[in-house]
DNA sequence: CAAACTGTTTAGACTCAATCCAAACCTGGA
DNA sequence: TCCAGGTTTGGATTGAGTCTAAACAGTTTG
């Protein structure tokens, strides 16, 4: 799996005995489309700029139940909850001056596999594994 | 550096102008005691019984002092923030079933060095990095 | 020894994210 | 078109965490 695919909400949709909405479309195409990984606060703002009057339950609900899916997934760094679209195997890099949040390429951290882990523990059931990484990132870095 | 030191914490405060109080020394003792990652809840109740009418304003001052200090850090899993006295270089093993965070010990990793994760991004500057585990644990996975 | 100074604690008010709820509403199938 | 059941709404509610003013404690100064 990759990238939130409408697609695979509109399959999720009819097999699960749920129904899509233009609330629930509209969210997931902004979370498609988002190039950063937006709190909760932002895809209300975003939404309701398209679909007026859509209330946070909503938001919360469709985002709860897209994390549950395993759709998009949940990231927390400095104090913040955000969302992330992109479920493909990737980790993060944050930058401890303006806590932008990265995505870095499984490609990348190829040094560290999960067969490893999995060997690593013993009695613990390996399923998989997350690296986040800390610094600055390239405009701090020069600012 | 490895598990929070009562001796560094009273080093630490005489050198930044701080005082140290009964309720900071308890706050302390209790974070060095706890074998687990007790949320800020956790302390408050902990403290309480060996120190009555300590205010929870006293509990979050003391732990984003330490927090600040780099003395313990955060850890947010299931929707919770912990607090974690190990800042020795190590990971997490988070049980997916009952939430439970392990520590895995940095020389577990060993794979993955921070040397690669740097030479990995090439504008952001890499200061460390940690890894997060997910599956079940010993428990969670016989039951 | 007492006053003054500085940093701390307390209790309660307050903020903000997230959830809950009942009533109105909408979607998809018959 | 009608109906049943899932969904949305907006307001109330919860709960973590912060803020504030007043009381307090340890130190230093006169």
């Amino acid at each position: 799996m990759s990238r939130l695919q409408a697609q695979t909400v509109e399959t999720m949709v009819g097999e699960n005995g749920l129904k899509m909405t233009p609330q629930r479309r509209i969210i997931v195409e902004y979370l498609q489309s988002a190039l950063n990984h937006p709190t909760a606060d932002e895809v209300f703002h975003a939404v309701n700029e398209k679909f007026p009057m859509t209330s946070r339950a909503t938001v919360y609900n469709t985002l709860n139940w897209l994390k549950g899916s395993g759709l998009i997934s949940e990231v927390f760094e400095g104090g913040v909850v955000r969302y992330d679209p992109n479920t493909s195997n990737h980790h993060h890099f944050v930058c401890r001056k303006c806590g932008k949040v990265e995505d870095v390429g499984a490609e990348l951290v190829g040094a560290f596999q999960l067969e490893q882990a999995a060997a690593l523990l013993g009695s613990q059931k390996v399923e998989n594994f997350e690296i986040t990484i800390r610094g600055l990132c390239a405009d701090c870095r020069t600012a």
